[in-house]
DNA sequence: CTCCTTCGCATACCGATGGTATGTCAAGCT
DNA sequence: AGCTTGACATACCATCGGTATGCGAAGGAG
């Protein structure tokens, strides 16, 4: 025990925490989850996780930005394999759909993510982290006048919500099948955007 | 005061506390609200709560049930004010964009609902409420052969999602030009779902 | 009317929670 | 070696959601 460094050991302890607490929120979520059983889990105590973090909610905050960051990295190491910027698109909102399927990222980021920092702040979380890839990839397809021309932040923001509903609906379902159902009307939709 | 007779006391009673529960709910959100906030504004003590409703939580849904409904009432009834089906689910499209616009509304209906009571319950809620009218809309347009046939259950839930996420930007936009412009892109999808 | 039960609520209290103030001991510079 | 800094631990507090009990008026029974 506190073996290494100082940064070391520091940067260790955050870590634990970040790591009990994204666990213990994922399966129980936000407001089930005391601050005594996650110093528990960490093995430390609450004078540590005050060091680190300013709040509860604090954490939960560093937790999220991890969740949504993971998320963000696999949407865009899926949707830069593609060539072709439509591909692109559908090959994102594909692996979107698929990495919202995990119930715990499910229950960070979209169930309590905004009720426990406000909607505003977790939206601004998200526009950071995958939102703008989106939107980028709408904003780039008008330019190439593959889909209709229009302000993109409107189209941004209902195909999101519209991805987040689903993959919430998904892990409730059950049914495999239904993805399959999911994204056969996720690509209609998106396929309605194209001009003819 | 005291005034009345014993039913009439309680149900008066009742009405008070969800009013004053759903005006503090809606201003500062569910976990920002005391108990103790919610009777003081009442004029009851915490004993009436308890007789009324079994937990906070307990509260909170009742309210919600009532937003839910107001919201599910507005929109049915300018749906069912157009002939043509398809008219229908476009006006009632529009009339639960524009009935979400209200933040109290978005507090209670979309942040803090699914985190107090579980999506899947908040789920069942929005489905008895407003979503099951939109399934039947989608449905009935299916059968008629206006709209592709598919699935029924996903296709609504990224519609409601969709609509969802686009209220819950608008209210935080500001610009009320805003509201065309989701209404041109939410209109586009929609059209895209019509056979050609 | 009187008695008695019921019920709608108030009062008093409890454990647990998020948060804070202070103590402590090792790491690392001088 | 000595001093300072910082990474925690310990002890404590106010408040929270929730419960157990007390009480007084409403309303049926005789």
């Amino acid at each position: 025990m506190h073996q290494g460094s100082r940064i070391e050991q520091r940067e260790q302890t955050r870590r634990i925490l970040v790591r009990e607490g994204r666990l213990l929120f994922a399966s129980r979520g936000y407001g089930a989850v005391g601050l005594s059983q996650i110093v528990a889990a960490a093995g430390v105590t609450k004078g540590a996780l005050y060091h680190h973090f300013e709040s509860k909610a604090d954490l939960f905050r560093t937790v999220l930005e991890q969740v949504q960051g993971e998320v963000a990295e696999s949407v865009a190491a899926t949707a830069e394999a593609q060539d072709d910027p439509w591909e692109q698109l559908v090959a994102g909102c594909r692996a979107f759909l698929a990495a919202c399927t995990d119930p715990d990222i499910q229950q960070i980021m979209l169930i309590d993510g905004p009720a426990v920092l406000g909607w505003s702040e977790w939206r601004a979380l998200d526009e950071a982290a995958s939102a703008r890839h989106l939107a980028e990839a709408l904003s780039g397809l008008i330019e190439a006048g593959i889909i209709v021309r229009q302000p993109v932040a409107p189209l941004t923001h209902l195909l999101s919500g519209a991805m987040n509903e689903a993959a919430l609906w998904l892990a409730g379902s059950g049914d495999p099948g239904d993805l399959n159902d999911v994204w056969a009307a996720l690509s209609r939709i998106l396929q309605g955007l194209r001009l003819e």
